[in-house]
RNA sequence: GGCGGGAUAGCCAAGUGGUAAGGCCGAGGUCUGCAAAACCUCUACCGCGGGUUCGAUUCCCGCUCCCGCCUCCA
């Protein structure tokens, strides 16, 4: 059973389905006006952590991430660019999912955008009309009346007398009743060109809250498990999804509220204008992987403040972390290299079974070595502990002393805890590069010299292929080329 | 000002009322002609000051500093 922080409770609590079959989950996704980065990927590879963690320990789940796919920045944007808002949000759309691809993201079972669900949105409107929370202005507007919801601010633990800004106040708020109101419905704007829907109350398009919950609604009804999103969400984002569904229902919205923290790089906030805003195009033009970045961003507890550090002490953009993740993904490549070794050709062919479907329900017993790290997991998400536990455990099992059915429980272990955590394990190097035919010569002579123990030649001919550029690694049975790195 | 989260080795980062996992880097060693790889070993007075306790890094109070949110940013 997993434990899991719940904000609004702000307490430990279990992670059990409502319905006792299916653990049914809303993730608030990207607004997609441009490229995600990489502390958008934090929140959505933890979630995916999450989800995976729930699936391979039994239970399935229904998992809805949605697509922001109308708001200021997506029009603004789009007409930048000359295109409509659709292909707009398409493209960018098609970017998120190779992204997402290639940091190994399951697929949600549903992915909604809000464009396509004007219908639902406006007919929750309607019944906030109904019953009083809701208004229209003059300019045709609606706004949810927040003094009508008596619990609000209670998922941000804000007094609804504190929500008062004394800062200016933006020029098109003069409508709304209370300046703590937000909008449902707003209205058309010259400037939205041709964004806009019909509605009850005029023409114009929904107010940015308003389509989780409708889509929430549409997809997983009026009372669900649990809701996510960045911490940055809590307020105001979910006070209002809460707000507008629990004043329509009469139901409570979800169970359970899990937030991630935000990422941090090099101790700062990212920003664009520090050029330290990175995009996971920009990590691998930097000649690492999709992979790596995961393993970085699950490195520290998804409650904590995470530190990547982009840049080395004199300041270059090596990405440091990167590469000792590189490193530390190659050492479980090895060991689990050294395991398979273990498990007979025709067994390892056929009985393989370290696939994510093949692994779901794995008893706790099977796992070898590898169980007390997946128990990290359960703990709260615990990711750091689950993946230092994987290096124990590394250090503990010997493959060398396992027969063929050892190894193959301890791989299916390791890859049980690997497969939650969404880490592939990565392809050891082959000889694939090409070599050049006089560096092969040289090579050759070297290896001969080498085999004859005449060491002064041997070495002459390595500091001539170093000066090459090519570095000789010497193997028990043959040699190794690579390019100096 | 309000709410919340932090401060653990060179860097990243878990954790516990009885003197602290793991990763990266570094150092030493075994092995190998050398090198590489592999394996072994080593590196922390847990922000500061009080308090509770037989005993606190872990609980309480105060302080300093950092970060997030409090007007659509994961």
């Amino acid at each position: 059973m997993m434990k899991l922080y719940d904000t609004l409770s702000r307490s430990l609590r279990e992670v059990t389905p409502r319905d006792g079959r299916t653990y049914r989950f809303y993730c608030c996704g990207p607004t997609v006006y441009g490229p995600a980065h990489i502390g958008n990927f934090r929140t959505f590879v933890l979630q995916d952590v999450f989800r995976r963690t729930i699936e391979l320990g039994g239970l399935p789940t229904r998992h809805v991430r949605n697509l922001t796919d109308v708001d200021d920045k997506t029009i603004r944007d789009s007409q930048a660019a000359g295109q409509t808002l659709t292909e707009f949000t398409h493209y960018w759309t098609d970017r998120f999912h190779r992204d997402c691809a290639r940091l190994n993201l399951l697929t949600p079972h549903e992915e909604p955008g809000a464009v396509d669900h004007i219908p639902q949105q406006i007919a929750l409107i309607e019944t906030l009309m109904e019953k009083g929370h809701a208004y229209r202005s003059d300019d045709g507007s609606v706004y949810y009346k927040v003094s009508s919801f008596d619990s609000y601010g209670r998922l941000s633990h804000l007094d609804r007398r504190e929500l008062r800004y004394g800062t200016a106040v933006a020029d098109d708020e003069y409508e709304k009743d209370s300046v703590a109101d937000f909008a449902l419905w707003k209205a058309r704007k010259p400037e939205d060109g041709d964004n806009w829907w019909d509605s009850p109350w005029g023409p114009g398009r929904p107010g940015w809250h308003l389509e989780c919950s409708a889509m929430c609604r549409e997809y997983l009804g009026d009372t669900f498990d649990l809701h996510s999103g960045g911490v940055d969400l809590i307020f105001p984002h979910h006070e209002n999804e809460i707000a507008q569904s629990e004043a329509a229902t009469g139901c409570h919205m979800a169970d359970h509220w899990f937030h991630l923290t935000h990422l941090l790089v090099d101790g700062g906030k990212m920003s664009k204008s520090l050029g330290n805003f990175y995009t996971l195009d920009q990590i691998e033009a930097a000649g690492f992987t999709g992979n790596e970045l995961r393993y970085v961003l699950i490195s520290a507890h998804y409650r904590q403040p995470l530190n990547f550090v982009a840049r080395d002490a004199d300041g270059k953009e090596t990405f440091p972390a990167l590469a000792g993740a590189r490193h530390a993904l190659e050492r479980i490549a090895k060991f689990d290299a050294a395991l398979r070794a273990r498990i007979p050709m025709e067994q390892g062919l056929s009985s393989d079974a370290t696939g994510y479907d093949q692994l779901r329900g794995l008893p706790a017993e099977e796992r070898g070595g590898f169980a007390a790290a997946f128990d990290g997991l359960l703990n709260d998400l615990n990711t750091p502990e689950a993946l230092g536990q994987v290096f124990s455990a590394l250090k503990e099992v010997k493959p060398a002393e396992l027969d063929a059915e050892a190894a193959r429980r301890e791989r299916r272990g390791l890859h049980f805890v690997l497969e939650a955590l969404g880490l592939r394990v990565p392809e050891l190097k082959e000889e694939s590069v090409e070599v050049p035919e006089a560096i092969r010569d040289l090579a050759e002579r070297r290896w001969a010299a080498r085999t004859a123990k005449d060491w002064a030649s041997a070495d002459v001919l390595r500091a001539e292929l170093a000066a090459a550029g090519w570095e000789m690694k010497d193997g028990r049975e043959g040699y190794e080329l690579s390019p100096k790195g």
